[in-house]
DNA sequence: CCTTGTGAATCGTTTCACAGCC
DNA sequence: GGCTGTGAAACGATTCACAAGG
């Protein structure tokens, strides 16, 4: 298939939000003006962007909700469960452990590791924290997908090496610094601090 | 001034923080090659992102690390401090409230707000958890530019409103929900389910 | 009549390539 | 010789506009 941009990616996650909420709402279809509207975009937008991976809608008519949604699921890879380890018991990584949204949509936290004596043996939503240095056995032996990686910048990359080379699929980093991987594994980053400066920006040149 | 695209400024907060580990290590000048090969980028990117502000380089020389990083702190806004506000003190928002990248560049929480008794004044790295009712007031006489949203999906939008009407001038949204805003507030949106959507995505069509 | 699906047009961003300067 | 700064070219994403189908 197609390469398909990143932008298109995000905005099939939304849809599928919102066609979720639309379907407890009892509703069977939906236009792709409705789906815009909720994401911010334009009807054209949600028909191109549903267009790239087939014909799902009736013309004259819309979408059906529920065939969209397990359509969208499909495609995102939402149909079975991901395995997700944490990788640091930190602030961060605690409170990602107790994060909902992740197991609401199939991302199982299977494994928490940390190297401080002090997180190691706490239970974090039910599953304990374990020593850093048990990750790649447990890696190998849970066959996880997926690492969250919440752990202070000038570990990070030494970190992702050792996931990289247990076999991690993919890699969620929450540290401050870019990360190296080989081409077959996936990297994506959330940083903070320069979400804060994107806003300072845009606070400075408001009105220029 | 012209119209800066957001993956411009996104790769100015990049080329600083690679700057300042520069300049910690004793260099003076650098040349466009270097700062791109960090960010993953190219040279030729790295002087278009540069030439939207002005001429910061010398031909056959590079650019000055100090001068380039001051005037890039000077562009992103960062030359003086920012007042940020937390709202919500679960999980996400106490990280958020402790976590050191803020402090550093700048971002001064100066206020947390909750509405469940068990939070409210609890102090979370100096700053005291306070009622969700005394927001309005806070932000007036604090006068905060900038508000961290880290609570329920179902109570985002109500809290953005009352931040907007106490003035807000943007909001970092950590809630898995887009929420509208009047155009003279910048919004921006960290939905970590929705990342990991992406990686699942990506993992799915590894070889498609 | 209403709404989809899609080629064509537009718009914006990145890459190229080279003149200008140190 | 080396590297910047920048128009021009290439590329990619979004928007338009309309034919096709319920």
């Amino acid at each position: 298939m197609k390469h398909i941009a990143e932008s298109t990616v995000r905005r099939l996650s939304l849809y599928l939000r919102f066609l979720e909420e639309f379907e407890a709402h009892g509703h069977q279809t939906i236009s792709s003006g409705e789906l815009a509207s909720q994401g911010g975009t334009t009807s054209a937008q949600v028909r191109k962007d549903l267009s790239f991976f087939g014909s799902f809608g009736k013309r004259g008519l819309g979408y059906s909700v529920s065939d969209l949604s397990s359509r969208l699921r499909e495609i995102l890879g939402l149909g079975r469960p991901w395995k997700v380890v944490i990788v640091g018991a930190g602030k961060i990584g605690a409170a990602l452990a107790q994060y909902r949204g992740f197991r609401e949509r199939g991302f199982r936290i299977v494994g928490i590791y940390d190297v401080d004596p002090q997180s190691i043996g706490l239970a974090l939503d039910g599953v304990t924290v374990r020593d850093q240095r048990d990750m790649e056995t447990d890696l190998m032996s849970l066959n996880a997908e997926i690492a969250l990686l919440a752990v202070p910048a000038e570990v990070a990359q030494p970190l992702t090496d050792r996931l990289v080379a247990a076999g991690i699929g993919a890699i969620l980093n929450f540290a401050s610094t870019p990360l190296h991987v080989p081409s077959h594994v996936t990297i994506r980053s959330v940083n903070m601090a320069l979400e804060l400066e994107i806003l300072s920006y845009a606070l400075v040149n408001r009105d220029a």
